[in-house]
DNA sequence: ACCGTCGTATTGACGTGTCAATACCGATGC
DNA sequence: GCATCGGTATTGACACGTCAATACGACGGT
């Protein structure tokens, strides 16, 4: 590779950027939460359960399947979950079909809660985000993004890159 | 304004370049976290708290200061602190000049620490992400991130803006 | 039948973050 | 002097996240 410059520590611009970067995008992440919890009971988190649920065949997906379609650990999953379910928002019930996990289920209240979320979620998506942004510049956060998963090396898995 | 694209949700498309800038900055600020508690004992948070301390007069500053400098809420820097105390990073103090607030002090560990944090955090920032992108791409974060931070109303204060 | 072990899900301890309520103190008005 | 108000810092309750430890059923070898 012989990079030249990786033996040497950030510039001030440098970190400047980096702390931008972070900031604005925590921000960002903050400003969305708030409107999705202002419009409906929903966290962040929820709102991702639901939006799987809500699209599995008979709103219910095996616990593990969950946490690997979006991407968290377990022990996560499960701490929501039983949060969720204090809520009244998903069941879990012993997997139906033979083997032995969990069956995760949106109830209708969770799904109601969904639907009700989801028109101004995706507006605060648009309007704090994406409006911001030239065409050009939201092409350059896809290239960015996927930069960046490539060097952390996400996205491993994935069959054919 | 009369933005014409304002109305409509968000296609796809738009979702999915999302959705992968959240999760990528968020797996990129996770990795940095995680490298800095490998090489030292210090939180991404007790980093932060101890970069501005170091660098002021006799290691110290007001609580409310502090935490104006860094843009944390008082309540989560006062219970930062108190586990930092509790660790022996740093002290408090009655403010020494007249008022009614508290200095917040660096004690020698806690300068130390963060001495030895430093260096191996800088390397990660260009590790993790500096690498991982063009000087180009560079130039375009911190434009993006200026666009959003503008259209966030963040930047406010600012004088001369 | 018994013992490890693997995969799945949960749990407990703890660090972290927000919001609302409180404590504290100095200044101001009566 | 005393009530009240404003700014400062803390606290408590709770949501959220990670890590390590645990429970527990299925499976393979003996």
């Amino acid at each position: 590779m012989d990079r030249t410059h990786s033996r040497t520590m950030p510039t001030r611009e440098q970190l400047r950027i980096w702390r931008d970067h972070i900031e604005t995008t925590e921000a960002l992440r903050a400003r969305l939460a708030g409107r999705l919890s202002s419009e409906s009971t929903l966290s962040s988190g929820d709102y991702q359960v639901l939006l799987a649920l809500t699209e599995a065949p008979r709103h219910s997906m095996r616990s593990s399947e969950l946490a690997a379609l979006i991407g968290w650990e377990r022990s996560r999953l499960s701490h929501h979950l039983g949060r969720m379910q204090k809520r009244g928002l998903i069941r879990r019930q012993p997997c139906a079909d033979g083997a032995h996990g969990v069956d995760v289920i949106a109830t209708e209240e969770g799904r109601e809660e969904f639907r009700a979320g989801s028109v101004p979620h995706l507006r605060a998506v648009r309007e704090l985000f994406l409006d911001a942004l030239t065409p050009e510049q939201l092409a350059q956060v896809e290239a960015i993004s996927a930069a960046v998963r490539r060097h952390l090396g996400l996205d491993e898995d994935a069959v054919g890159r």
